[in-house]
DNA sequence: TTGATCGGAGACCATTATAGTCTCCGACCT
DNA sequence: AGGTCGGAGACTATAATGGTCTCCGATCAA
């Protein structure tokens, strides 16, 4: 349950390694291809190529066309969140259906649902979790963030 | 992005009407049966009751045959978890395809992934989120509970 | 200036998950 | 005994996913 694309884990994987190319100490600044993203993590290389495209589209990274192109990031790593990277792939967090309803159209529970507002709790703070996390995080090979326990508050038990 | 199932939405739904019910002033104690909460919702009848009963298979509510009959919860409301709620219709919680990877099926990335971890921890974070969640918060109709900001540290920034 | 190398874009397809339906059965209360 | 309940399985239509194929345009370098 709750599981992210292969898209979108493509995605992550790509810009990580690009990220770790672009700022790393070996070949700072250097321009990565999708043949070698492809290579590296033996991801279908068609389907990477879709990927780092619609990326491209959304400004989180730049593409270089001709001989010697490829992909650089748009922006440096610790302004690119993880929230952004996989809604670029698979559009807008939304827990449930009516997460994003515009007020023409009612999902048929709406008038007696009483679980609503509760899911739209947890998916602010699945945001906030995946908008606190950048590619930065991501660098480096080894884990590197601990995330608190969510508190919660305001509940009477 | 990170959709839950109709199903689940539908099982958050009964579970907490037969909560409500249950535990509520009107009509404490009541049986309640899928006809009702289905008519209450606008859920298709037939497709919640596979839903009750892939929840009662998983002994979150207790079925009672012949007229009269229906579903009572097995525990009490804050002792069932939005996750156990969640995992019973989908599945254990999973981000990535490798989060229950057993030793022997390493996913074609696995060699090189600097990903996993990372998403690993994130994971986690909503593990303990739904974790910390109950039926009891659900209830009363009106949104009760704040959750805070989940906290990033260990992160050179 | 031409060709090899790159990304851009679209159609296309197979497989799977989802959402929902239908049918029959067995338990149970009155 | 009959109507009301849940249990269980097969079945279907639709959509999302993961992946492939093809053609195009930009660009650099020989």
């Amino acid at each position: 349950m709750l599981k992210i694309s292969k898209k979108a884990d493509y995605a992550l994987m790509a810009l990580q390694h690009i990220a770790t190319v672009q700022f790393g100490d070996v070949t700072p600044g250097r321009v990565v291809n999708t043949k070698e993203i492809a290579e590296e993590y033996n991801i279908p290389l068609e389907l990477l190529a879709k990927v780092l495209q619609t990326l491209a589209k959304n400004a989180l990274i730049e593409s270089h066309n001709g001989p010697k192109g490829g992909y650089v990031l748009a922006r440096r790593a610790h302004q690119i969140t993880i929230a952004q990277i996989l809604e670029s792939i698979e559009g807008p967090l939304g827990i449930t259906d009516c997460s994003h309803e515009k007020d023409g159209e009612l999902c048929m529970q709406r008038e007696n649902c009483h679980i609503r507002t509760p899911l739209l709790k947890v998916q602010d703070s699945i945001a906030q979790l995946l908008n606190s996390m950048t590619l930065q995080d991501m660098m480096g090979g080894t884990p590197l963030i601990t995330i608190q326990s969510p508190a919660v508050q305001g509940v009477e038990r």
